[in-house]
DNA sequence: CTGAAAGCGCTTACAG
DNA sequence: CTGAAAGCGCTTACAG
């Protein structure tokens, strides 16, 4: 980004220093139509004044982080990660909460202005997503945005932290399968989840592998990650003429509803039911039996991206937009083989 | 303050405005004396450049938020409420993390320092507790601290929020003796945790006003608010001889725990055991049976503790050192008639 | 080692 | 509504 000063925007607007200045400070005395050309200008060349400049090279190097629409356990995982990393390096996280349905009404201008004038080095998200306008406003001003686990596919313009969903998936089903079943169901998350996806398609790929026909009535579209689309889900498979003896479920969450529902229907897991989750939460271990579950790296998923984003900021090039930390199947006592 | 500019600090000193410049930035050509002298006078004065002026006259109102050392709901409820509330009024939250024991160990001075230079206007810690010394350094730089659910006892020099505990032990224990329970245990959390002790009490309370024996083997000290220390409890308490026909856990997590082993052992909640947990966690929504819990208002308590240290920051005076939030029993369906 | 003087980028009162 | 000019507080090259 070149050094832009008030004399470098006046003359590309074709007017004095005064006039630029009067506009960063909302002075009157300024036609609309000046005022406009001159704001887009400014917001263009993303004009920082000596002030803020001096105030980011003085200050604590500070990153914005939104949380939100995830679940506790996930999100302090990441969040932990996020802050122990920033405590050893020094860097300071400003919280905030945001569904990603409020995120896309936010006007993404005004907020990296904001950021941009507080001295902020760059955003965390957490399972969300922009849109290209609102990337294109923090672009603008030089402020890298990194996204982890997010919700819609890995694009190159976007930078973004997740993990192996597909290979996760397929691990978790080639347990199941190695264990015995073949009657084995998977219990959905959010439908624009793109994890979400790759774990189904991982689980698919497994069934695949062995020879397993796909039932469609073994797919179950919770529309959540939550612990109710596992009650729903359970339920509805549970009931089914020929019900499956391994239920899949795309988070640890969902396969805490699952576990509900089986002990409801007094079915023992894992003698009549097999069951893995996805995640790798600490509650995960707690649970009787303790859940077999695909452990995400999320701690380290929340330093990679407060990496990245520092990289980014520093003006390095990221190796690879898209970094997947590697899922790892912890096998518990939610899966055995099957009883017939 | 006064303002001070490098002139009157030059002017102070006996030197130029050229050698104070120079002191400021570090720069060669300055006796170690004339040095020395600046460097004292800058800091006495509390010399601000224009830009930190500035940066900190513009710049957002930034709180920063201590968390770490409880449950994942538990401080997510809290950091929700804080962050809303911090949304609608326009303060930015720096979040780090830090366990009890681990903050007791920081050089409070360096920290303090550290937030007055960065423009912090004050500090909000979750289920902690300062030492005195620590205390001090933050009252010298005129930092507010507001501790939510501190460790220790409420002290009038210390503002805090939290809870009516005891009032909410006695809520709890008086819903299961009007059930029809004689036989109530209690499994208690952190024995170093003020909040702790008046649950305890409040249940206590509740037993005696109703003539009921307060059985010391009907006292279980779980030693954390953890799942592991319902799962203990609970086993060590429906082993004994005539084991509780209800427990009152001291926070959900617990109560999750002791729901556990309460189906482990084939036992019916509530018809075999009634179980009432506290916090009122959303998860104690989702259990099976959804669990009777004496709900804190977290989030309030969370929108109270930025409210508090807000008004600190402008100088004004709270009404009361401690505020305590009303508490609620939500019954739901882990509560019942005992079955003999 | 010191400070008068020129210069920096920005702001502001004011003339047009 | 506009911008030349004076001024702000700070920085820096340089003469002593």
């Amino acid at each position: 980004m070149s050094r832009t000063d008030l004399a470098a925007i006046a003359s590309q607007a074709g007017v004095s220093i005064s006039t630029v200045s009067k506009v960063i400070h909302g002075r009157a005395g300024v036609a609309t139509a000046t005022r406009d050309r001159v704001r887009r200008l400014l917001a263009e060349t993303g004009y920082v004044s000596p002030m803020q400049r001096r105030a980011r090279e003085t200050g604590p190097t500070m990153v914005d982080l939104v949380i939100g629409g995830v679940s506790a356990g996930y999100t302090m995982e990441v969040l932990q990660g996020i802050l122990s990393a920033a405590q050893t390096i020094d860097v300071d996280v400003v919280v905030s909460s945001a569904t990603p349905g409020d995120l896309h009404r936010i006007d993404a201008d005004a907020w990296a202005t904001r950021m941009n004038d507080s001295g902020r080095t760059g955003l965390i998200l957490v399972t969300s997503q922009l849109t290209a306008t609102q990337r294109a406003a923090f672009r603008q001003r030089g402020l890298p945005v990194v996204v982890i686990d997010p919700l819609g596919p890995a694009t190159n313009d976007l930078a973004s932290v997740g993990s192996t969903n597909w290979a996760g998936g397929k691990a978790a089903a080639e347990h199941l399968i190695a264990l015995g079943h073949r009657r084995i169901a998977y219990i959905g998350g959010r439908t624009d989840a793109e994890c979400n996806v790759a774990r189904l398609h991982g689980h698919l790929a497994a069934l695949m592998g062995a020879g397993i026909d796909a039932r469609p009535e073994y797919i179950y579209d919770g529309g959540t990650f939550g612990r109710e689309a596992g009650v729903a889900g359970a339920t509805a498979l549970l009931e089914l003429p020929e019900p499956p003896t391994a239920i899949f479920a795309s988070s640890d969450s969902i396969a805490l509803g699952v576990l509900e529902v089986a002990r409801a229907k007094g079915l023992d897991v894992p003698r009549d039911l097999s069951l893995v989750g996805f995640d790798g939460l600490p509650l995960a271990e707690q649970t009787l039996p303790p859940l077999t579950s695909v452990a995400q790296p999320l701690r380290d998923m929340g330093r990679a991206a407060l990496r990245s984003v520092l990289r980014l900021a520093a003006g390095e090039q990221l190796d690879s937009a898209r970094i997947e930390l590697a899922t790892e199947l912890v096998v518990r006592g939610s899966t055995g083989a099957p009883a017939r």
